[in-house]
DNA sequence: GCCGTTTTCGGCCCGACTGTTTTCAGTCG
């Protein structure tokens, strides 16, 4: 059993304990354990083996043996028996908005309820309302939240966050009565796939900010609204949250919001051991509850806050307890790469298999653009259902590339297409053969039919990257965020592969796919696997999607010279080179 | 269930908002 397969099933475990009653902080153990495992850079059986499994953060003795037991038999009594014990309908019912795990108990012991069908049956027969300690409120919010639950998506992904949250920041910035603003949360932190977006202001006159924003076009509901903070549901179903602080208090509640909650407590435990408190109103010299601010530590921006805690600033991509503290401490923190320091991408498709565009008006866009190359890698035969290229159609692509080309030099324009497939790998190897591989400027191998033999993937993937013509693999796991898992993969494997024969890997900047996962990049950078992060573009607006790919780039900890498509032309051409020649082919 | 430069027990991050209550519990982030 895989780590995610057990951080599934470790999280799982706290979530049952919860509706159990058990102590909270027992069932956060289980939590944190998961956590961590998430985050292991290297094969979990292995830690298991070699008897680590203790060293690492957050696992004790009863987790040592309950993580090994599910390692080494792929199954664990304990888990089978707590699950058994709780009516799987429950978890469910934590699910809705407004339902914790005490009032989920509640619901099951006192009225027997053990699902959601359940629960609106009892809601719309006013018996919740009769609860001690429910109420009418209660029982209509649980109607709502089930309606809710019904009609939108609870997680989202960071390109439409993006799209809400965008117009809503520049509405705060122009109000009179805002100071600073930015969004916090997961959105600032730009995780692949966020919950809700927040928002942080600093003002003299919170109320009014608050009004304005419940009353920002595209708030479909006000949730909350108090003297400090608001909740609102947008359209597509995204919940939203304002924070208004004084300006004095900003760096703190920005820092406190963007989370994540495993950094914001080692930033607290920090605080505590230098006999300070940290919240979100500021650092105080005191080791009580208090907001006197004769005792708060000035602070004007993050970095000086970080800077009263030990530690230099650690960019808000980075704030995952990932290691960003050890390395903050040994001042060996990454110096990010910027999303401005791409020059191209090596992966794009036209109208020739399923992109929508011609040539002539990619190149337009993108020179635009100020970018200097743009690989055209469209589709093999075996994709078919992409209008997949055939070796014939192929070499009449090049005559097209070159063409245009010309022109471009005849123009004196810097700018290249640059020719090349996204290939497909097969059963049996790659769909073009290595003479006309060997033809194109860039190589991109992709797994579109992977099967679902964990080794078989991994061996298909390990053989595209000793290909001396492929330049790199394509969205390597397949996943589709909040659609399709990964295929199954020894990720690991597959990268190991990639940095001992010079492949690189793909960070595929789609939104739905930011493929290599984020996760995956610092193990790939201690490999000496190399990143490009390409578009996969489809159609011209998907340039865009660079950014979303560096942004991803950076939660991984890539600089610049991790990054093949920071090169310039003539050195990418160099690069691009480099593996055929040193297969002597 | 974890953890220890206050170390083997007694803590474990902390505050806003809501609803059901007259002082607080539950939920959320």
């Amino acid at each position: 059993m895989d780590k995610d397969h057990v951080a599934a099933v470790l999280t799982e475990i706290g979530t049952l304990l919860e509706l159990k009653g058990e102590n909270p902080f027992k069932t956060r153990a289980y939590v944190n354990a998961a956590r961590m495992l998430e985050g292991l850079n290297e094969p979990l059986e292995k830690v298991v083996t070699e008897k680590r499994l203790g060293n690492l953060k957050g696992v004790g003795d009863a987790l040592v043996e309950k993580i090994t037991t599910l390692v080494t038999t792929g199954r664990l009594p304990y888990y089978e028996e707590l699950k058994a014990s709780v009516p799987s309908g429950l978890l469910e019912m934590l699910e809705l908005q407004g339902l914790g795990p005490k009032k989920v108990k509640r619901l099951h012991d006192e009225l027997a309820i053990t699902g959601v069908e359940q629960l609106e049956a009892a809601a719309r027969a006013g018996k919740i309302a009769r609860l001690e300690g429910f109420g009418e409120k209660t029982q209509t919010r649980i109607l709502e939240a089930i309606a809710f639950k019904r009609q939108f998506a609870s997680r989202h992904r960071l390109a439409s966050a993006l799209t809400a949250a965008d117009p809503i920041v520049e509405s705060l910035r122009s109000h009179p009565d805002v100071l600073r603003c930015s969004t916090a949360g997961s959105l600032r932190r730009w995780k692949e796939v966020i919950g809700d977006i927040d928002f942080v202001v600093s003002s003299k006159k919170p109320l009014a900010v608050l009004q304005h924003f419940v009353t920002q076009p595209g708030v479909l509901q006000v949730l909350a609204h108090g003297d400090t903070k608001a909740s609102v549901l947008l359209n597509g179903g995204i919940q939203a949250d304002l924070r208004v602080v004084s300006e004095t208090e900003y760096p703190f509640a920005l820092a406190y919001f963007t989370g994540s909650k495993e950094h914001n407590i080692v930033m607290r435990q920090r605080a505590i051991a230098r006999g300070l408190r940290l919240n979100e109103y500021g650092l105080f010299r005191s080791t009580e509850e208090t907001r006197d601010p004769d005792l708060r530590i000035s602070c004007n921006s993050e970095e000086e806050l970080y800077q009263n805690l030990g530690l230099p600033f650690i960019a808000p991509e980075l704030r995952e307890d990932h290691g960003e503290f050890a390395a903050g401490e040994s001042h060996t923190l990454p110096r990010l790469m910027e999303w401005t320091d791409l020059r191209g991408s090596l992966h794009n498709h036209s109208n020739w298999s399923d992109g929508r565009n011609t040539l002539e008006d990619i190149v337009q866009h993108t020179s635009d653009l100020g970018l200097e190359y743009w690989a055209i890698t469209d589709h093999s035969r075996a994709s078919f259902q992409a209008n997949g290229l055939d070796p014939k159609r192929l070499r009449q692509q090049l005559e097209s590339v070159a063409q245009i080309n010309r022109s471009l030099a005849d123009e004196g324009t810097a700018f290249r297409l640059l020719t090349g497939t996204e290939v497909d790998i097969l059963k049996d190897g790659l769909d073009f053969p290595d003479d006309l591989l060997s033809q194109l400027e860039v190589v991109v191998a992709s797994l579109h039919v992977p099967a679902s033999d964990e080794a078989e993937n991994t061996r298909r993937l390990i053989a595209a990257a000793e290909n001396p013509f492929v330049h790199m693999l394509g969205h390597p796991t397949g996943r589709l965020l909040l659609e399709r898992d990964a295929y199954k993969v020894n990720i690991q494997a597959v990268i190991d592969a990639c940095a001992e024969t010079g492949t690189w890997i793909e960070l595929n900047a789609s939104p739905y796919r930011l493929d290599l996962d984020w996760r995956h990049w610092n193990y790939a950078k201690s490999k000496g696997a190399r990143c490009v992060i390409n578009c996969d573009a489809h159609r011209l607006e998907h340039v865009q999607f660079l950014r979303l790919g560096a942004a991803i780039a950076r939660k991984g900890w890539l600089e610049k010279p991790d990054v093949i498509n920071t090169l310039p032309l003539a050195a990418l051409r160099k690069a691009l080179g480099k593996k055929r020649t040193a297969a002597g082919s």
